[in-house]
DNA sequence: GGTATGAAAGGACAAATGTCCTCAAATAAT
DNA sequence: ATTATTTGAGGACATTTGTCCTTTCATACC
């Protein structure tokens, strides 16, 4: 789990020791294809960092049309961060969209952390900030970038991601019908 | 400034003193109408409590089109949180829309607040948790709401910014152009 | 008062996107 | 192997939105 060990050493320096008391705190889970870290309408209990897979995170409207917030794979924190903060039911579903292994930790052991290691106090707050930059950036390319330069952008920085979704889902990501993606496709292969 | 202990208050509890304390980190700053907050292209350095007024965040893109984020109103925290947390130039430009009274707190200052109050670990987590919820609750409306139902919520939520911002600003924050703003307003007279 | 100036509304047409549909290829089921 | 079923591509047309422009109204200025 060396991965995790470099992940929170980018965000606050920590010991041996005290990663190794933390990692204590965390449990590791496996899902497989199409089955579900986060249910819809369900108390989301854990924060999981995934070491290999991809998670699609959408929410479904009244109409039951699925919007794709983004795909999550290795060395990301992946949860329903409202719903894991309030402890209320989750408007977003977290779904493997293939075989995934994760490190979790549930809110009490999150808590627990906060309490017992001052350290964590810091790593705490910084992984909110981060978590509050990566939805700064989303809302950002909401607004700036036409479905098109989101399609490249996915292309350049998670390409595995259009082999492992179907268009569908991609397009609800793009903001756009399978249509208009398809014209898009057309398009770049000029 | 009895505003500013009550929105204290709701995220967490804080004796008198403790506020007292608090209070004189912050320093009260007026802004006149189109005075700036933060910049272009400057380090956002303060955190600031809005007592009143309105303040416009927006950016500009690189063909000199302005696109509004959103309008930060009484008793709100405002800030350019992404430049704040990592002390870089700000891409967002905080501009007052009318005459703006504030407390603000510098980034040392803050730091010396969590340095120095436990209670402020705590509190600073809380706002960055809130600030995550404020973007999350942004992007979804970017993403599920159609521009008439943003500008049907802006007339129900914020029904004064109408009238300080014009239809230019406003266009731009629901996302379309000023003739399709004029379309959804002839609309809504039916 | 009369003339500039600027902001908002709306007409006309073009471009982009959605809806509904068919077709072809790939995959699954028997 | 043959037949269903699913998935993605793309045609035809309708709807929406953008671009460019003119008109109207209000305000400022001489």
């Amino acid at each position: 789990m060396d991965k995790f060990k470099q992940f929170l050493k980018n965000i606050s320096p920590i010991t041996d020791t005290e990663y190794a008391d933390t990692i204590s705190y965390f449990t590791e889970q496996n899902l497989n294809k199409g089955d579900f870290f986060v249910k819809q309408g369900r108390v989301c209990k854990h924060i999981g960092f995934i070491i290999s897979g991809t998670i699609r995170i959408y929410y479904t409207n009244q109409k039951d049309e699925e919007t794709t917030y983004g795909f999550c794979q290795e060395n990301c924190l992946t949860t329903s961060f409202k719903s894991f903060v309030s402890q209320m039911p989750s408007h977003l579903v977290l779904q493997a969209l293939e075989d995934t292994k994760l490190l979790t930790i549930d809110y009490e052991h999150l808590n627990l952390l906060y309490k017992n290691y001052p350290a964590w106090q810091n790593i705490g707050r910084v992984i909110t900030q981060n978590e509050f930059l990566i939805m700064e950036q989303y809302a950002s390319v909401l607004n700036n970038e036409s479905a098109k330069e989101k399609y490249l952008r996915l292309l350049k920085e998670q390409p595995n991601v259009l082999q492992k979704a179907n268009i569908e889902d991609i397009a609800s990501y793009l903001g756009v019908t399978r249509r208009t993606l398809s014209r898009i496709r057309q398009e770049i292969s000029k």
